[in-house]
DNA sequence: GTCTATACGGGGATAGAC
DNA sequence: GTCTATCCCCGTATAGAC
């Protein structure tokens, strides 16, 4: 956090937008744009656009930290906590993931290690609670499920389910509950 | 199929392959040199760019079609039908699907329109068969899941199952078999 | 039908003014 | 700390030879 300068922010702010709206989108010249800066500008805070990257996956480090923690300390549990995050789009993981998925897929091996990193963990909690590692991989598939539609540019089937209690209810089936 | 010139399929192969690999490594000069001729032979064949990516939505439009079919005449049904053909990653659809969703990923409009008429195809066939739309939604959402796994560029989490059955097992515990 | 040569534009990055 | 000007590389596309 530690206020960093202002522009900064932006600048790393309009990167994963735009990233999000296609790896090629994000241009130096886009980001400037979008950040209300000039192209020095963004360079004078990011001298390449690689250093760009690794600020974004230094902000998803912390961002997934959190994530990991309030997904421990949920009183409904690791499982339910899982689902709803996955399934809500305003969280504040979620821009941040769905750039650094952007970056995996245009082959950026740290995006890559940091999203399997994450991943690990989840299971893990997800485990943790249920006993049941072949279980807790189901549940994890359901949630890579909803990033997997997430992912997509636009308005992919936004609303494939009516609400979260009507998926949280398939999984309470899952799980024998 | 139709046996058009033999150079013509290489090129359109070695498109689809690079694709997966990151969309930003599908230049017409990487596709010219995997395809084995040089860059004027791939525009003989394809006068542009987007010829190229037009020319792959036709082959989706094909092997998806044929993908449907497959799902309806299988005896064992759509869902574990759907939910194996999401597990195997050798079949036909595969490679050019995930070629397609990278030109999706990347902002393709003809891409993205394709892969949700297919995603639309794919739930119906689910809904008829457990005649209950939530539970067609969750068997959709493992397979988006499989996809979501398979879409990240190298060997992430390969196998998160030990195998199909294990799987498989999880399906008929949510279809209460 | 396939290749070489080349024109053209865009994106990343540096230098230096303000 | 932010901007303008500029260079260079790379990717697309055209022209035309073989």
């Amino acid at each position: 956090m530690a206020r960093p300068p202002h522009a900064r922010e932006k600048v790393l702010l309009a990167y994963a937008q735009l990233l999000v709206e296609g790896e090629r989108a994000a241009t130096m010249d886009a980001v400037a744009t979008r950040a209300g800066v000039s192209k020095g500008g963004v360079l004078y805070h990011f001298p390449s656009k690689d250093a760009l990257a690794e600020a974004l996956l230094g902000r998803f480090a912390e961002v997934s930290a959190a994530d990991v923690k309030a997904m421990q300390d949920d009183p409904d549990g690791p499982v339910r906590n899982f689902i709803r995050t996955s399934w809500e789009t305003d969280a504040d993981l979620d821009p941040v993931y769905r750039a650094v998925m952007r970056l995996a897929h245009a082959g950026h091996e740290g995006a890559l290690g940091m999203l399997e990193s994450l991943h690990d963990d989840w299971l893990r909690e997800l485990e943790t609670e249920t006993g049941d590692a072949a279980l807790a991989k189901t549940v994890m598939l359901l949630g890579d499920g909803l990033y997997h539609q997430a992912s997509m540019p636009g308005r992919w089937s936004q609303q494939q389910f009516s609400d979260l209690d009507e998926l949280l209810a398939q999984v309470d089936r899952l799980l024998g509950r």
